[in-house]
DNA sequence: TCGGTAGTTCGTCAGGAGTCGAACGAAGGG
DNA sequence: CCCTTCGTTCGACTCCTGACGAACTACCGA
């Protein structure tokens, strides 16, 4: 548990980063921390969801290699990997991200 | 079956077109339209699939809003709903297709 | 009118995804 | 040390999704 796995750039595929977007409270997340930055994961939470549901959907981000996740004594300190998905699929999560600003 | 159902363009909703697209084999389908332009089914199947899947395929695709289904005789003719889509989530689907150039 | 061609729909099946509570593990403060 | 906090992992459950063949509908051509 002591290390947290993250994909190489080169292994973030673009299926797999459509489908990590895909649900709406995966959305909602990216978009908090492409708002506000670095987030630890309790607070990232909407407060109708179970602490192991978000655990889930944080694993299935990171996984994708939409986010970093690093360790800071009790807490995970998550950001948007936006660097390697900018190298990798330029201007794809920005245009996500002016999507879920639309009515 | 005479009439095709499309979602209106306000009706398009980002996390259901993210999850359309998710999937490499509908991937494939739109990459190909966005290329050649318009198809009729059949052709738009890699050969290793049966009908009824590819038939379930193009309507997740139409149902999101992706693409157009119009009727010609005994043909559905496909096209990409550039327009609506370029409209309603301006430069996503460009940068979809081009993260699907990407080795 | 009789086939043939093009797709859709239906029923079924296996596997995946989201959800939860409970149990667990790691750090840090009294 | 114990206990709390933060988050992960583990079943278990339900619902969704992709896959298929078979039956069906619609149109066209001979």
């Amino acid at each position: 548990m002591r290390d947290v796995h993250h994909p190489s750039r080169e292994e973030i595929d673009l299926a797999n980063v459509l489908h990590a977007l895909s649900d709406p409270l995966r959305l909602e997340i990216v978009d908090i921390l492409a708002e506000t930055g670095e987030h630890n994961c309790s607070s990232l939470g909407n407060g109708s969801i179970s602490k192991s549901t978000l655990s889930h959907h944080l694993k299935v981000l990171r996984e994708a290699g939409i986010t970093w996740t690093r360790v800071e004594g009790t807490q995970r300190l998550v950001t948007l990997r936006s660097d390697d998905l900018g190298e990798r699929f330029p201007g794809l999560i920005e245009s996500v991200l002016s999507a879920t600003k639309v009515v």
